[in-house]
RNA sequence: GGCCCUAUCGUCUAGUGGUUAGGACGGCGCGCUUUCAAUGCGUAAACACGGGUUCGAUUCCCGUUAGGGCUACCA
């Protein structure tokens, strides 16, 4: 392809994401979304957004507000937006048009007959399909026949018709008219005049009107290519380019699903996953960008992204490579950023009392490179904002006996207090505790660090005692560590 | 069952007709260290199987096996 060509091409980049408001937006959608995203920027083309409601048994607007929500969340913002209840009239207008040139048809069939002739099929080993006797009906009977009953429409499939595309991502894919099923539906007709499209249909239609020039859609979508690419020919519409993506598994290799425990975005949110965490993590998953890299900013994937890089299998959703990434980006964000962030997952636990900015921030601080996760965050430092509990026997560090500890605690409450309020800084603690510390039997740091880290936290697992001393103040210091001995009495 | 898709360490992946099959997460070990992290260093770990093609296949072809998707008046 020459460099004009493919530059002349690029303007017409046109791509979409196409959920359904039936179900919170979930794991596998981000990364539909996020290729989607990521394919219109790197080739300056435009991403719409198209909500699939034509359903509206299942379509819930609280599902189209979180589809919403979340991909806003991430950053993914579209440059278009579409809902497919709003275009029904534009629906109704190509079927008519497919009905008139005669390869679509109405079908009155009940049901429970659909029903007895697959479970017959079944029976007798044959492939469910359903190729309908009411073909033959002319229109004007069944327009007649519709104002006593509703209908449905279906597509004529042609017999024994080879249908190929070509995927961007697996190449060549062939598929013969006779394993489609039979006569597919394009469209419920209630009346003579009113129609809802399903799926297929409304997908064709609207992938035309809104000019998109590749579909980019998950895997499962392989088997509907046959049935829109019939229906464009029917039609006399162009066919886009398809790429498809493999699936995100769960660890046992099934499709992702709720069972598998969280999978909707908002929850990932709540679990204190950072939305560029994720986004990197997903991008990763069933994509290489050519380098030993793996931290990539949203921006820099744009740069980086190349459909055929995209891997073929589909990719098993591996937590602890996201935790690690997580931390990555809580290791690396600013910290009055991370501070804003972190706050209302504070505020969750009851633990804020007062909102005081520069004390939560030094506590974020320190906890920084212990966080795998936002949420954690009350469970660490949950000591910095109320009074430790625990048992008396935490204080013993080793062979130390409680009177041991006892002394331990006195020389650090002495050494503690010697020191001004203006020189309680960790270095001037480090320094003047651990030269308390190297008098200690075999000059063991432990048998006065321990115990003193003990009483200002109450945990077993902390940062040192030097930096929470300086945290919790003078005051605050002093006032645990003398209760600490207090309890031992 | 039928149709379709897929197959490199446990996981995500790089890679080539001839490589010591590379990286990352996780694991393990060591260093630092009062504990926990962070961090540095090191280490174990893979070409699903069987046929071809070829001087030579992990790589190309075919089959087997395994996994997955679809099989609606859902999308």
């Amino acid at each position: 392809m020459s460099i004009f060509k493919s530059l002349f091409k690029r303007k017409d980049i046109r791509v979409r994401f196409a959920p359904s408001p039936t179900g919170l937006f979930h794991i596998g959608s981000v990364r539909s979304t996020l290729f989607n995203f990521l394919f219109a920027k790197a080739n300056g083309g435009k991403f719409i957004l198209r909500i699939e409601d034509t359903d509206q048994e299942r379509s819930k607007s609280e599902y189209e507000k979180d589809i919403l929500e979340s991909i806003k969340w991430l950053g993914l913002n579209w440059d278009e937006f579409y809902r497919q209840s709003e275009r029904m009239k534009l629906y109704a207008d190509y079927i008519k048009k497919i009905l008139l040139n005669g390869s679509a048809f109405y079908c009155f069939h009940s049901k429970e007959f659909l029903k007895k002739e697959y479970d017959e099929q079944i029976k007798t080993k044959k492939n469910p399909s359903h190729y309908c006797e009411f073909r033959k009906l002319p229109i004007s009977d069944a327009t007649r026949r519709l104002n006593k009953e509703s209908g449905i429409i279906r597509f004529k499939t042609p017999p024994d018709f080879e249908i190929s595309f070509i995927d961007l991502i697996r190449g060549k894919i062939n598929f013969n008219s006779d394993t489609l099923g039979g006569d597919f539906s394009l469209a419920k007709a209630e009346s003579p005049i009113k129609f809802i499209p399903l799926y297929n249909f409304a997908v064709v239609i609207d992938d035309y009107e809104m000019k998109i020039s590749h579909v980019i859609r998950g895997e499962e979508h392989i088997s509907n290519t046959p049935k829109q690419i019939l229906i464009q020919r029917e039609l006399n519409l162009p066919t886009p380019e398809y790429a498809h993506l493999p699936l995100i598994l769960a660890p046992d290799r099934s499709k992702l699903s709720k069972r598998h425990g969280a999978a909707s975005v908002m929850e990932y949110r709540k679990m204190g996953y950072l939305p560029e965490a994720l986004i990197n993590f997903l991008a990763l998953l069933g994509w290489n960008p050519d380098t030993d890299r793996e931290i990539f900013s949203l921006n820099e994937l744009i740069k980086k992204f190349d459909l055929n890089k995209i891997q073929k299998s589909g990719a098993i959703f591996n937590t602890e490579k996201l935790d690690w990434l997580n931390s990555y980006y809580i290791k690396n964000m600013a910290i009055d950023e991370l501070t804003k962030k972190i706050i209302p997952f504070l505020e969750k636990e009851g633990l804020l009392s007062e909102n005081n900015f520069e004390y939560i921030k030094k506590v974020i601080a320190l906890e920084k490179p212990r966080l795998k996760k936002l949420s954690e965050i009350g469970k660490r430092s949950a000591y910095f904002f109320k009074i430790p509990e625990y048992r008396s026997e935490l204080l013993i560090w080793r062979d130390m006996l409680f009177k041991d500890v006892a002394t331990s605690l006195k020389v650090s409450l002495e050494t503690i207090s010697l020191i001004n309020e203006t020189d309680f800084n960790r270095e001037n603690l480090e320094k003047i505790l651990l030269k308390e510390a190297e008098r200690a039997k075999n000059k063991d740091r432990g048998r006065l660090l321990w115990p003193l880290r003990i009483a200002l936290t109450g945990l077993e697992k902390s940062p040192g005692p030097f930096e929470i001393l300086e945290i919790l103040g003078k005051k605050e210091s002093l006032r645990r560590v003398e209760s600490a001995i207090k309890k031992l009495a």
